[in-house]
RNA sequence: GUGAUUGUAGCUCAGUUGGUUAGAGCGCCGGAUUGUGGUUCCGGAGGUCGGGGGUUCAAAUCCCCUCAGUCACCCCA
């Protein structure tokens, strides 16, 4: 046996699939509650598209298509001599998969600006492809769930966009941290020590603090080259519990104060409505997507360890890397992978299994159409249920039974036939009785509602 | 891209300082029970020990190469 699958994808079995679903299923019934409409990208953009979006790093991990017909052929002579890859991948390679579902939006949105009415709230729960090495929760292949809103400012949506994960995770059962912070404070932060070139790599810096501590964010800071002032006043922040302290500290950086002002509104917003999860306000949180300019989310669960499982932010201008009109909005992403790995933990997907079915078990040829009949008539009501395709010996249908997990099971055999009956068995009491032939359907039925 | 670690039956794994015919549990198939599963008892099938090379009288075991998986770092969901 030598098959395989390519590295850091999977197959998903029933059982899986079923559990995945549900998750999938629930975050895309909250999305269109909140009135978020579905729409998908192919699984291929152009190249050009994809390069120079994700950074270096996020080039080398684009999966690249291999173009059609004698490739070879079109790529100049001195480049194929070079053997430098980098430069042969655009004569190689002119279709990449997609990276993620934000920038395939963006483009969307710039190529069908003419279609959609502002603001414009869309989700997309597709697969993404990624180059990098496979690990825990990381995988070549997996599924993202976005949900964004573009063409509007108000700050109802970062409140909606809380409320969104705060019900998502009360119905799926699970309990999560939900924290949120303004990345106009970081903003002020690099503006008030005179470093605000550096608001990217300070930003990376901030973001690892989980990871590293202070003392490894400290590191990276000196090496950056900042003084043990700047590092200072970065660690005063970073050390402030209330909202008011940032508030004294940003007094004359107009940012801070926008950022201070935004936060407030958003809890404003979010007044008397009752969240089920806890939010909290953590000015060290810092997200690593470079694109973000306002408020940013994150998502964590308080019953697993595991990386954030939903994140999200507000962007400005999210359509000028394709130079359309700009557009800015916010938007959420569910972590649907590393959800399905916590549930799984918890055993909260154990009852997400399939609803058991009901089989029909014959044991003789000559009234297994009729029992192919009663499986139509069963069917026609809705009942997911199934005919064992022979009279095979009893024992290996109750097998069978029992692995398909079916709740009940009717059984037609000579003494049944003889008295115009039918035996249904409870697969999980255990408990049998004979019921005439022609309420057996009824009767199922009115056991399965 | 960097580093670690593991590859033995369908699955999870034992296998001693190299030493006869490589084992267990679960699963599978059959029987006890020709009309009753999920419990029990009995029997059976199933292995290029990831692949290649080397050392040795002898290699699952030691050495080299290679492939694959897993985990961590970078980055990210």
């Amino acid at each position: 046996m030598n098959v395989g699958l390519p590295k850091g994808t999977r197959d998903f079995g029933p059982e899986e699939l079923f559990k995945r679903r549900y998750i999938f299923n629930t975050i895309q019934k909250y999305f269109e509650l909140y009135g978020y409409s579905p729409i998908e990208t192919p699984s291929m953009e152009n190249l050009s598209t994809l390069l120079g979006k994700y950074g270096d790093e996020g080039d080398q991990l684009l999966f690249k298509v291999l173009n059609n017909g004698d490739y070879l052929k079109k790529v100049p002579g001195d480049i194929l001599a070079d053997k430098d890859s980098t430069k042969a991948t655009k004569h190689l390679a002119k279709r990449g998969l997609r990276y993620d579902l934000t920038i395939p939006f963006a483009r969307y949105a710039v190529m069908h600006r003419n279609d959609i009415n502002l603001p414009f709230k869309r989700y997309q729960i597709q697969p993404v492809w990624r180059a990098d090495r496979p690990q825990k929760g990381r995988y070549q292949e997996f599924f993202q769930c976005d949900a964004d809103v573009i063409g509007a400012d108000s700050l109802q949506y970062e409140a909606e966009c809380v409320l969104l994960f705060d019900q998502v995770f009360a119905e799926l059962g699970l309990r999560v941290d939900i924290r949120i912070n303004n990345r106009k404070l970081l903003s002020a932060l690099c503006q008030k020590i005179n470093a605000f070139d550096q608001l990217s790599s300070i930003t990376t810096a901030i973001d690892k603090l989980d990871k590293v501590g202070f003392e490894g964010v400290q590191n990276i800071l000196e090496k950056e080259g900042l003084s043990h002032d700047q590092i200072n006043t970065i660690e005063q922040y970073l050390n402030a519990e209330h909202l008011q302290e940032i508030a004294d500290m940003f007094q004359h950086e107009e940012e801070g104060q926008q950022g201070i002002s935004e936060i407030n509104q958003v809890y404003t917003f979010l007044d008397g409505k009752t969240l089920q999860n806890k939010l909290t306000f953590d000015p060290t949180l810092a997200r690593g997507l470079s694109y973000y300019t306002g408020a940013i989310l994150e998502v964590r669960s308080s019953e697993a360890e595991m990386g954030s499982i939903g994140g999200g932010g507000r962007y400005d201008n999210l359509t000028a890397l394709f130079g359309g009109e700009k557009l800015g909005g916010m938007g959420i992403s569910f972590g649907a992978e590393r959800i399905y790995d916590i549930m799984e933990e918890l055993h909260l997907l154990d009852k997400a299994q399939m609803e058991a079915p009901v089989l029909i078990l014959t044991l003789d040829e000559k009234y297994h159409a009729y029992g192919f009949d009663i499986l139509q008539q069963l069917r026609a009501k809705g009942i997911r249920s199934d005919l064992y395709p022979s009279g095979a010996k009893m024992k290996k249908q109750m097998k069978y039974a029992n692995r398909i997990n079916a709740r009940y099971i009717m059984i037609l055999g000579p003494e049944e036939w003889e008295n115009k009956e039918i035996a249904i068995k409870n697969m999980i009491t255990g408990k049998q009785y004979n019921v005439n032939i022609d309420d057996a359907v009824d009767i199922i039925l009115e056991k399965t509602e």
